[in-house]
This record gives C-alpha cells, structure tokens and sequence, in this order.
RNA sequence: GCUGUCAUCGUCUAGUCUGGUCUAGGACGUCGCCCUCUCACGGCGAAAACUCGGGUUCAAAUCCCGAUGACAGCGCCA
C-alpha cells in the first residue's frame, strides 16, 4: 500500500452553466446522490463555468432549484442567496471545505498547475492558427487517419515561445500525450482501452488564466478528493485524456463509470438541443409532474434492481441501487411510463396534499377562494389525472355552467320525450330535497327508486349530462354532491329548457 | 472517415458473470373481457423479443469468433 486509501466515497455532479437543468442531468445525479448516499458518501455540486461566452448564472441558479425541487440537494458546492427569488450568486459563500466550488473561482490553483507542467515541459505553448489547425484536421480526414494535432509546435524551444509570447503572439498550452495504450476499468462497461498514439498533443488551456475542461476536472477532481466519477457516456473519451493530464500532473484518478445514454424515441441522443420534446425538468415541473414519479422514472432508465417490483420511495433506492447493474445500452425515453408513474403518485396524495400542489400554478385564479369545493373536486378527478396540468380542464365544470347541444341528453337507448320526463321527475325529487341531504349516500338513496322503474341507463345517462355537460365524466351523485342544490337545480332548468 | 461503446417484446427491462429450472419473467403502451349511465380507477386475459452466421457442448439468450446494425466522441465547448 502505498498510501492511505480513501475509503470515503465522495461524488458530483458537474455541470456547466449553459442551460437548463437537463432530464438526463437529472439522472446522472440522481445516480451520484443514491451512490454517495448508499455508501454514506457525499454529494457535491461544482460549477464549470470556464466557458465564459456560454455560462450564465441565471442557469446556474436554475440548476440548482431544478435539482432541490427534485429533491436532489447536495453537501457541498455553492449557496444560493435564494430570498426572494434573486439570481445573484454569493461566490464565496459555500458549504463544504473543499471550496470554492465554482471554477472561475479557482483559476489561481489551475495557473500554478499549467506552470508547473509548462516548467517541467510536460506542456507547451503552441502558435497554430485555427486555420492551419482545421486544414490540417481536413487534410488528414481526407487520408482516412484520425484528425489529431501533428506536434508542430511541440519542438518550439523555450525561450523562442517567450519570445514570441512577449511580442504579443497568441497561443494556447498542449499537453504532451505520449504513444501509449491508455487502459482503465469502468465500473459499469469493465476495460476499456484508448491509444495515445491517436489522441495527439492535447489543449488544456487557451491561457494561464483559461483552463479547458479536461484539465480543470483533473485537479478539481483530486482537490476535492472525489473517489468515483459517475457521468454520462459521452464523456468515456474524456477518460484517457484525463488520464494522460493526470499522470503528467502525478495524481491519481477517481474510479470511473459511464452511465448509458438517454435517447430520443428515434434512438439519438437527447441532448439540450433538441426542440420537439422538452429536455429540461423545468418544463417537466411546469406540465406538472411529480419529483418522485420522475425520480422512479428517472432510475429505471438504465438501471433496474432484480426482481419484478418497479415503484420506489427514494429510501428504497438507496438501499437497492447498484453501479453494476446499470444497463450498458441507451435507454429510450418514453414519456408513457412517465405518465403512468405520475398517475400513480398522484393517486397516492391525500385530497390536501394535492391541493397544495395544485394552488396556485394548476388552477383557474377565480375558483382559489373555495378550498372546501376544491377538495371535493380534487377528489373526484384526481383518479383522471395524470399531470397536474390537466385538473384545469377536467375540473372546469364544477366552476361554470358548461354548454352542450341537447341530443347529449338523450341516452342512446332513450328519447328526448322520456328524458324530459325523467328531468322533471328529478327536478321534483331534489327540490324537495333539503341542502344537507346533497351528500352522494343521500342523493342515490333519493333518485334510485326513479331509476327502479325507469332503468338506470335512462336516469343517470341525462342527469349526469345536465350537470356535466359532457359524455364523459364522474358519476351525476358526485358531481350534484360538490355543486350543491342551487347550481344543480339550475343545471336541471337548462337541460329541462333545452328539451322542451 | 477515425476511435470507442453497445445489441432480449413497440419501449424500459429480468435472466447472461456461476450454460440445463427460459415452451424467456415483469412493467409501460396496445387489444379484449369484467365492473359500469359515460369516462376514469380497479380486476382478469391476450398479442408481442433472445440481430444474423459460425463454433464449443449431451445442452447456449447465456461461453468463443465473425458479420451486421445502432449510438456516442473526434473543439482554443463542457
């Protein structure tokens, strides 16, 4: 042994500030959370935020409530100001002792490192212009080989580049690969193997104060003594390059596994650019899905405990996730299931709880003032629901009288003549009804002798729609039961008034 | 083009490491039936897959080889 192993399991998710809070970058770190998690690990948040066109701090702060309202928060990396809903960041006030946690925060560390490589010539400044360089990717392209840098200026003796860099010439620093098999085992896919010889000299840096992302992770990774990178498969690549940045820096890199990607339906990749399906949780929170239904989702692609059981408290996951029995191939996102396990999540919410979820984003501003109705009508359609998205239309007609044309109320095996019997029959019976007895047990026990005799079809069928105004929807004694005896009875008058 | 990764029902997957119990199991979706005034929920049931070709073996979804296909990466982005 060589030295102290590390024991502790630490893990992140680092993302770039460049966009919204991805639905695969919920998975990757809903993967990390459960690893560091199951091995009473830590979770940490670092911000790569070295591209300074693209970074935004307004993505950065919807990242991080994109993933709390998930219920994805983490141990250690930045703090939000959060109060009043301010985009401003505090960059010095994280939480962790391995910070900062944002990288542009840590440009110093990077310069001591690119010196120290640049001092033992393990790196160097190069002076191609894009141009050469992308004529030289096309040239070799052309020929068939792997279009990779040719090593230029890798013979350009010191003191000629300080030369030129004091005489004000651009150039960025390139790492030294050397023609070697770069061989790592992954936690998920077991070996996998790169050749050097094929990676050519590498750009860690545009400048002293510019790092590039390979080499940023290498030392962030080491500084914060992370113990496994879990991140998506497109990424495998990066390895051996982190590999040779690592060894040229003499540190020795975390454990690596490479997630399955998530696909389009058509099998791509689903990225952040792709505009027909929404990719960011955002937009899934807003159509209103449930984290956990999107947590329990979320695990099952690419991953899978053994055994039949698919539904998961996040408790549960933690006790069953495990790196080797995530899948190896890409998973199709297939919204379907998703909406099956919202259904099902809301299903399991009391009436109140939904009715938290639901005020105010879900609801029609006008029916807020009346919790009790609302209660009830949350009741009744939450068994429809999938999304929270839907109660809006589904609930509509508790709250206005809604239109309809008249052959509606007629059952099919009925006529408009026995309808308006039935109605004026009904209309009699809820009249003479007190305003307490419009509970559903007392509303049945009073209308089903009227069925008895006329069948169930021909009375229900025609109330159901003069309270609904629609061919599908809860049965007429749950509906009456929320209306209430004045607007029900109206109801009655419009259904009665348009057979006549 | 180069490099890498992967390959079980339409989709997510169990099973593959430790060949036989797999006439390949579950879930979503689809279809049918039941419940029922309608819709939804719920219950029951059905259709639906081991990419192909060789090999090893008494025996292969499972091991080996090859082919094919799919995807990702190939940036002075991350």
């Amino acid at each position: 042994m060589v030295a102290k192993k590390q024991t502790e399991v630490r893990v992140r998710y680092a993302p770039s500030p460049t966009g919204y809070f991805h639905i695969g970058a919920a998975r990757t770190t809903l993967f990390n959370l459960l690893f560091a998690r199951q091995h009473q690990g830590t979770f940490i948040l670092r911000i790569e935020d070295t591209d300074k066109e693209r970074s935004k701090k307004e993505y950065e702060a919807e990242i991080i409530a994109s993933m709390r309202w998930l219920g994805l928060d983490y141990d250690e990396g930045p703090l939000l100001p959060d109060q009043n809903g301010a985009t401003t960041l505090l960059a010095k006030a994280d939480k962790g002792d391995f910070g900062p946690y944002r990288q542009t925060d840590r440009l110093d560390l990077y310069e001591t490192h690119l010196k120290k490589l640049l001092s033992e010539k393990k790196a160097y400044y190069c002076f191609c212009s894009q141009e050469e360089l992308e004529a030289q990717r096309q040239s070799m392209t052309a020929q068939g080989m792997s279009a990779i840098y040719n090593g230029t200026c890798r013979s350009v003796p010191t003191n000629e580049a300080a030369a030129r860099l004091a005489g004000g010439a651009t150039a960025v620093i390139r790492i030294k690969v050397p023609s070697v098999k770069l061989a790592f085992k992954d936690l998920i896919r077991g070996d996998v193997e790169f050749d050097g010889a094929l990676m050519g000299d590498l750009v860690i840096a545009k400048s002293l104060r510019e790092p590039l992302y390979n080499f940023a992770v290498v030392i962030d990774d080491e500084a914060m003594k992370i113990s496994h990178v879990i991140r998506g498969e497109e990424h495998i690549a990066n390895t051996p390059k982190q590999m040779v940045i690592a060894e040229a820096l003499n540190i020795t890199l975390p454990l690596f596994a490479h997630l399955p990607l998530i696909l389009n339906t058509d099998r791509s990749k689903m990225s952040k650019r792709d505009g027909e399906r929404s990719v960011a949780v955002r937009d899934y929170r807003g159509a209103g899905y449930l984290p956990e239904a999107i947590i329990n989702f979320l695990v099952l692609l690419g991953w899978h405990p053994e055994g039949d059981e698919e539904v998961f408290t996040f408790e549960q996951l933690v006790g069953k996730f495990d790196l080797p029995r995530v899948q190896k191939a890409g998973a199709v996102f297939n919204i379907e299931k998703l909406d099956w396990f919202n259904a099902y999540y809301i299903k399991k919410k009391s009436d109140s709880e939904l009715l938290d979820l639901l005020v105010p984003d879900f609801i029609d501003p006008a029916w807020a003032g009346d919790s009790g109705k609302l209660l009830k009508v949350i009741a009744l359609i939450k068994e429809r629901l999938k999304k929270l998205s839907e109660f809006k239309s589904l609930a509509a007609l508790f709250f206005t009288v809604p239109g309809y044309p008249k052959e509606l109320l007629v059952w099919k095996k009925s006529t408009a003549a026995a309808a308006l019997e039935i109605f004026t029959g009904i209309h009699t019976i809820l009249e003479a009804l007190p305003e307490v007895e419009f509970q559903k047990s007392r509303l049945e026990a009073a209308v089903m002798p009227l069925c008895e005799v006329k069948g169930r079809g021909d009375v229900l069928w025609p109330l159901r729609v003069a309270v609904s105004g629609s061919q599908a929807s809860p049965g007429p004694f749950e509906i009456i039961d929320a209306l209430g005896k004045t607007e029900t009875l109206r109801r009655l008058e419009v259904a009665i008034s348009k057979l006549k």
